[in-house]
RNA sequence: GGGCGAUUAACUCAGCGGGAGAGUGCUACCUUCACGCGGUAGAAGUCGCAGGUUCGAAUCCUGCAUCGCCCACCA
């Protein structure tokens, strides 16, 4: 310590050497460990009986680098996880990985094509080991991140979504959906990504939201037998024209019914097609003629199968034109494709028009590729049983208007609202497509029969397939990376196994906190499981956090380079280490977001560690559903406070440091009783805040009370009773430290770090001293301490007579400030208490020492209201000036110090105020209408008021009689009357 | 097209039926022995617009405007 003495803080917070010196700590102690290890026994000196508090993690992607969504959502459940842990539950968070299929295939490629390494060439066997290489190696990179974060969770469980027993979890949902007939096999028209070659589902495709520019072609059909008379379709894909089975008309439409039933030559093929009828064709778009492409339209393929007619796909994987089309267009890329056809078309004089039009395009999520629709074998899960159970979890029946509301649930979203939406996708909710034609990821358990086409689904493979292992083949796909995803709370804590010690312990878990954006990726879904496979919720409430938007409102993300890195945050970063992410992205506006890094950090940004990121994040977590961060919010908020709670505690250890060990304490003072019940009643509002999942009120709470509870008053006041007598000093010191020690108790699921080092120091330096009163801190880690109480006694008549001292110590400075005296110049000052607050005046007397140093007074005297004015030492001159309040009422001799213009104006100010104040109150209550329908309580307010206000206007018009040479009537001449 | 959310001081946001609030920024002053990453005092708002309900509306209802998000998609 460079400041000497044992005990001493560095005067300067060294956020980097304080969190290194907490994970040792807690490592040491394996503070994060739950009550019972996983293979059932107790944790050494553990507390079995303690109730679970169970979270797991959403798995971040092991090719997912901490952004400020991560920190977020992380730091939430770590302020909720460490609350619990100091509350008294057995708390647990499970961390862990998830494989990531199509996106970690995407990176592991990329990074093969970059060694000259074709991933195709090597074959599915060996790039798979390839992928496991490159997880050993920076697989664990987020996990490691999360841990700089303070992240409470309990390591030893860490697991991943391909480990043995999650893998055999999947196999073991899919054979017995399957058997369920909840999982099925068929031949559909699926979202096509031609990039990475593989089906998506429906949430895996984004469409912007005024869809994308494109064209309206018209083509002439000739008809077969009259090629003289044509019919005109209008399409956006013309070639997809080769896989055209029928042109479709509306049934009712006038206009082609004598074609109804003839042939057509399709156009560049010379193949002939039916002209059919089908109510789902819109008779007002284009010439109301529609192709019918059954392979590559997904409701093109519904009318096809109404009709019975035969889908032919054109199209290879990669969206090449294949054999299936004329001989010049084999081969093509799709686009490239529709150049030619349409210019073979034109010159064949069968394209009737073009125009320009905007279409809804599709796009894959990963890979940004346009999406084609494929006609191929897929496997699907039947989400429709799977979607009624959840919704009537959540107490929503089907009656004759639909699914409605009708009883609380089992499932509590916070905010509420977002119940609604969750429903809503419930409601609409479509088949899940779960097989994926890529190589990395859970294979599907099942077995075709290489000649009977016969399928074998297990867990394992089935006996038939041992026998006769050449007469089968195994399923080539993969599963979506989400359809093990939503095993997650089960497959972590054990499950298949019915028996783990864990799943019966841990399982259901307790809160569930992620982002919107995946509620239906992942909530809803691992809700299904649950219901399905234990007949439980997988957890009780599920919190939804604010989205994080830049400073000027556009949602943070990695292609717009308008991300703030939370390890910048906490460990800096240079200049150029800032324009990095901008100059990777390269996003439209580059040069702007650089003007402006350079303008705001031309020296880059100092470091403000773990703590003042999770404060400034917390402070923000509003129930809004969005937050705006810039990277100067972390230095106005975070460090600031960190900083400013540092060094009040540098002040309390100095305090405790400095008493005489021999001196007995004085019995506690109103202004340790008032701290006390300050804090108690921090607790209490802090700790709803949490249960309320309010967290920034818990962040806005905590502030206050550090910064204008603690800090502007106990502080202040402690100063002058350190210089008193040792007893004083000795009492002083304790509350400093007993508040201080709550204090930390209460930020420290907030920021751990800071507070974890400085309990450090106050428990050992309150040991030496012997200034802890009946109880001493169960534990010497901040981690696993006890959570201050929520039943700590109050005390709120002194609460609201502190207010008014404090009340009064602003008057006498704003009365310095208002009649230009020096700040430092020492007044005598005489109190009386009003009757509105009896008490006031005894609350005044008991700490008359340290109100007179902090309001740098040279007398106080508190007297009755019976007593005439009169000012210690000082005489009782005949002007005076007063502070009007309705507590109280104090005066301090004019003694020529002061300008009398400046005193009138100042009661002229007053008088003013009040006076508009107490007409507002009068205008109400000369209502009658008002009187006699609103409370009785509201009512019998406003008439207190009216009294105090008119009380307060008598005794400043009182004052203003000595001003009378200024004044006429009473009345300040430049005042109006009321309001 | 449907749904959800936002609109309050220059900026970021609380407040959600009875006196317009906080932090930042701004102005003036203060080297007060924890902190100038500080302290004290101050200026600053027809609470998006228009109706309605109510004794009373920033707060509840309706409509409109602007911004954002989600879902759907007539080829």
């Amino acid at each position: 310590m460079p400041n000497g003495s044992p005990g001493a803080l560095a005067t300067r917070f060294d956020p980097g050497a304080v969190e290194a010196e907490g994970w040792k700590r807690w490592n040491e102690a394996r503070a994060f460990e739950s009550e019972v290890d996983p293979d059932g026994s107790p944790r050494r000196g553990g507390h079995p009986e303690r109730e679970p508090f169970t979270v797991v993690i959403p798995p971040p992607n092991i090719t997912g680098r901490l952004h400020m969504g991560h920190a977020l959502n992380n730091t939430i459940q770590d302020v909720l996880v460490r609350y619990r842990r100091m509350e008294g539950r057995d708390a647990l968070w499970v961390p862990g990985t998830d494989h990531a299929g199509i996106s970690t295939q995407t990176v592991v490629r990329k990074h093969l094509d970059s060694q000259g390494v074709d991933y195709r060439a090597l074959g599915r066997d060996e790039f798979i080991a390839r992928v496991w290489e490159w997880r050993e190696r920076y697989g664990g990179v987020i996990l490691e991140q999360l841990r700089k974060l303070g992240c409470s969770c309990d390591f030893r469980r860490t697991r991943f979504t391909m480990d043995d027993g999650l893998s055999r979890a999947v196999r073991t949902v899919f054979k017995a959906l399957y058997d369920r007939d909840l999982i099925y096999r068929g031949k559909r028209v699926v979202n096509w990504c031609p990039v990475d070659r593989t089906a998506l589902s429906d949430d895996e495709v984004e469409t912007a939201p005024d869809g994308e520019p494109g064209h309206l072609w018209r083509i002439d059909y000739p008809l077969f037998d009259e090629p003289g008379k044509r019919l005109t379709v209008a399409t956006t894909r013309p070639e997809t024209l080769f896989g055209d089975v029928a042109v479709a008309v509306h049934p009712e439409d006038h206009r082609y019914r004598a074609f109804v039933g003839k042939q057509v030559l399709l156009p560049l093929t010379g193949r002939a097609i039916p002209v059919i009828t089908d109510s789902a064709v819109d008779r007002n778009f284009g010439s109301g003629c529609l192709k019918i492409t059954p392979a590559h339209d997904p409701h093109d393929f519904e009318i096809g199968q109404r009709h019975g007619l035969e889908p032919r796909n054109v199209m290879h994987e990669d969206a090449t034109l294949n054999d299936a089309v004329p001989e010049p267009f084999r081969g093509l890329d799709r686009y490239r494709a529709r150049e030619e056809a349409v210019a073979a078309l034109d010159a064949a004089g069968l394209l009737q028009k073009v125009e320009p039009h905007r279409l809804p395009l599709g796009r894959a999520q990963r890979s940004g590729a346009p999406i084609e629709y494929r006609l191929s074998d897929q496997w699907f899960v039947r989400t429709r049983p799977l979607a009624d159970r959840a919704l009537r979890r959540s107490g929503w029946e089907l009656g004759d208007e639909g699914w409605e509301k009708k009883s609380a649930g089992e499932l509590r979203f916070h905010p509420a609202r977002f119940e609604q939406l969750y429903a809503r996708w419930l409601i609409g909710i479509r088949d899940w497509t779960i097989s994926r034609q890529i190589w990395w990821g859970h294979r599907i358990p099942a077995w075709h029969h290489r000649e009977t086409g016969e399928v074998l689904v297990g867990v394992n493979p089935p006996a038939a397939v041992q026998r006769e292992p050449d007469a089968w083949r195994q399923d080539e796909d993969v599963l979506d990376t989400w359809f093990s995803s939503w095993l997650w709370p089960m497959s972590t804590l054990g499950w298949p196994d019915e028996h783990t010690p864990d799943l019966g312990r841990y399982y259901p878990t307790s809160v569930l906190s992620t982002d919107k954006g995946i509620l239906f990726f992942w909530v809803a879904r691992m809700n299904f499981a649950g219901i399905e496979m234990t007949g439980r919720l997988p957890y009780r409430d599920v919190y939804i956090h604010p989205t994080v938007l830049d400073e000027r409102g556009a949602v943070m993300s990695k292609s717009k380079g308008n991300g703030v890195d939370p390890l910048a945050v906490i460990e800096g970063a240079t200049l150029d280490e800032l324009k990095r992410p901008v100059l990777e992205a390269r996003p439209s506006n580059m040069g702007d977001l650089l003007r402006r890094v350079e303008r705001n950090f031309p020296q880059g940004f100092e470091g403000v560690g773990a703590d003042a990121l999770r404060f400034t994040l917390v402070r923000l977590c509003s129930e809004g559903q969005e937050m705006r961060l810039a990277l100067s919010k972390f230095h106005e908020i975070g460090r600031r406070f960190v900083t400013k709670l540092w060094n009040a505690s540098r002040f309390a250890l100095l305090a405790i440091e400095g008493v005489e060990e021999s001196a007995p304490a004085s019995a506690p003072q109103p202004e340790d009783r008032w701290i006390t019940s300050r804090v108690a009643g921090c607790a209490q509002e802090t700790r709803n805040a949490l249960e309320r999942f309010d967290f920034a009120a818990v962040g806005s709470l905590l502030y206050r009370f550090v910064w204008n509870d603690f800090c502007d008053w106990y502080v202040e006041l402690a100063k002058a009773r350190m210089r008193s007598a040792p007893e004083s000093a000795r009492r002083t010191a304790a509350t400093l430290g007993l508040v201080l020690a709550d204090t930390l108790a209460l930020l420290h699921p907030v920021t751990p770090f800071v507070t974890e080092h400085l309990f450090g120091q106050l428990l050992p330096a309150m040991d030496r001293k012997g200034l802890w009163s009946e109880t001493h801190p169960e534990s010497a880690l901040l981690a696993r301490a006890r959570f201050p109480a929520a039943d700590a006694p109050r005390d709120p008549e002194l609460e609201t007579d502190f207010d008014a001292l404090r009340r009064l110590v602003s008057g006498v400075r704003k009365l310095r400030a208002d009649t230009g005296l020096p700040p430092d110049l020492p007044l005598p000052l005489a109190v009386k208490e009003s009757p509105a607050r009896p008490g006031f005046g005894a609350l005044l007397t008991g700490c008359s020492g340290p109100v007179r140093a902090v309001a740098r007074l040279e007398s106080l005297s508190v007297l009755s209201k019976e007593r005439p004015w009169s000012f210690g030492a000082a005489s009782a001159g005949s002007n005076q000036v007063s502070i009007v309040d309705p507590a109280f009422e104090a005066r301090t001799p004019l003694d020529g110090k002061l300008d009398p213009a400046a005193a009138s104006a100042r009661i002229s100010t007053q008088l003013k105020r009040i006076r508009s104040q107490a007409a507002a109150a009068r205008k109400r209550l000369d209502n009658r209408r008002f009187v006699e329908r609103a409370e009785p309580a509201v009512v019998a307010e406003q008439r207190n008021r009216l009294e105090a206000l008119s009380d307060q206007e008598s005794r400043l018009l009182a004052l203003a009689e000595q001003f009378t040479g200024r004044f006429e009537n009473g009345a300040p001449r430049s005042s109006h009357e009321g309001a």
